[in-house]
DNA sequence: TTGTATACTAAACAAAAGTTTAGTAACATA
DNA sequence: TATGTTACTAAACTTTTGTTTAGTATACAA
């Protein structure tokens, strides 16, 4: 056994026909990747097409051509050395921060913001909120939404202004908003004075 | 003509390669072509990709199966509908935030951060450095380097004990280890005593 | 009015690619 | 010792797929 329950000639044509998907987006042909590893026989790469199929790596479509169709989980966890940003547990002395076993996953952003359709991104132009952590031309990531609880980060607009990113408080009916920073005043609004407009869900900064 | 220099059926032609290529990574077939668009002849496909290939949008490799490619920026930019969280440039009194005219651009993390062979990500696991918004949880991207300017935000490690993010300045010879927290010693020490692994260079957080 | 682009049909052909049959050899497992 | 898996060759066969030829019809610009 090789490297997940798989030999090394199966990991290796399977890596190939993963990195031609990458590249040219489209699987190869059985003859290319006769060609690649210089297998002369088309029987010999199709047997070592039916193993991965077998080992549950790859689904094929019957008679067509380049009809191999990598099964994208599995396959993408296989090769996805380098892709992305690893994340560290934690950095210790001596050791190489990015030896492989410190390495606890990649960061996947797609992941953690995916593409939902009530999630935007806003640039914060003030520093109202340093010591919440948001400063000054972050990006903070909100979900819109129009109305959320007592102590959440959102985004809400007062008095035909510009929005701003502020905390909520409710205090005998009203409506705070509360900057953190005490330079800045609390905004303190009737709840028909204030639109708002989304829960801010994370802070991305670039330095 | 119908949208960037495309006549109607050319473009649906076009997303329908594009398609295909998302959900099943391999380009379609002529004949898979016709049968989608009802069009008997291999002919009249034949020319849509030729007009395809001749205004610049498809790239062909003759004489194999599943031969298109899709010139992929200029692709990717036509139907890139969606895909990504959109930035927006201002919250506005009235309109709905994410209102066509307020899109700045689609957040690309990839971009932000890409899968340089330096970066790693770390998770944030004290308070010392609040004030310079990093908060416990959060994960900084950090630039493996082995020393830093002063002023900037590193991770290093000190006496054999796990690493540590602070920010970095000099005095006298010797290296100040600062936190941005009152609650908390700067480290002072000698520079043989000191590890630099690298440079903070963003925050990501998320509620 | 002539040429060019678009949008096709129908049929045939050639090349590419998937599939099958028959067989060899090494190696591990039961 | 028999059985199964791996890893192939060689050759033939079938199907899929790309390509070409011949032709129709419409619209538009020079």
């Amino acid at each position: 056994m090789y490297k997940a329950n798989l030999t090394k000639r199966q990991y290796e044509i399977l890596r190939y026909v993963h990195e031609t998907i990458e590249e040219n987006s489209r699987p190869p042909t059985i003859r290319e990747i006769g060609r690649e590893f210089s297998i002369s026989s088309t029987k010999g790469v199709f047997d070592h097409l039916s193993a991965l199929e077998k080992k549950g790596w790859i689904d094929r479509v019957k008679g067509q051509a380049r009809g191999i169709r990598p099964v994208k989980e599995k396959t993408e966890r296989l090769f996805s050395e380098g892709e992305g940003v690893p994340v560290v547990g934690s950095v210790v002395a001596g050791e190489p921060t990015l030896a492989v076993e410190n390495v606890e996953g990649l960061l996947d952003l797609e992941e953690m913001f995916p593409n939902q359709e009530d999630l935007f991104a806003l640039r914060v132009d003030g520093d109202s909120m340093v010591e919440a952590g948001i400063h000054r031309s972050d990006l903070v990531i909100v979900r819109q939404q129009p109305t959320a609880e007592v102590g959440d980060i959102v985004v809400a607009v007062v008095d035909d202004e510009r929005g701003t990113v502020k905390k909520l408080t409710r205090v005998e009916g009203e409506i705070h908003l509360e900057p953190a920073n005490p330079d800045y005043e609390v905004i303190v609004k009737d709840p028909s004075e204030v639109e708002i407009r989304g829960r801010v869900v994370g802070v991305i900064r670039k330095m």
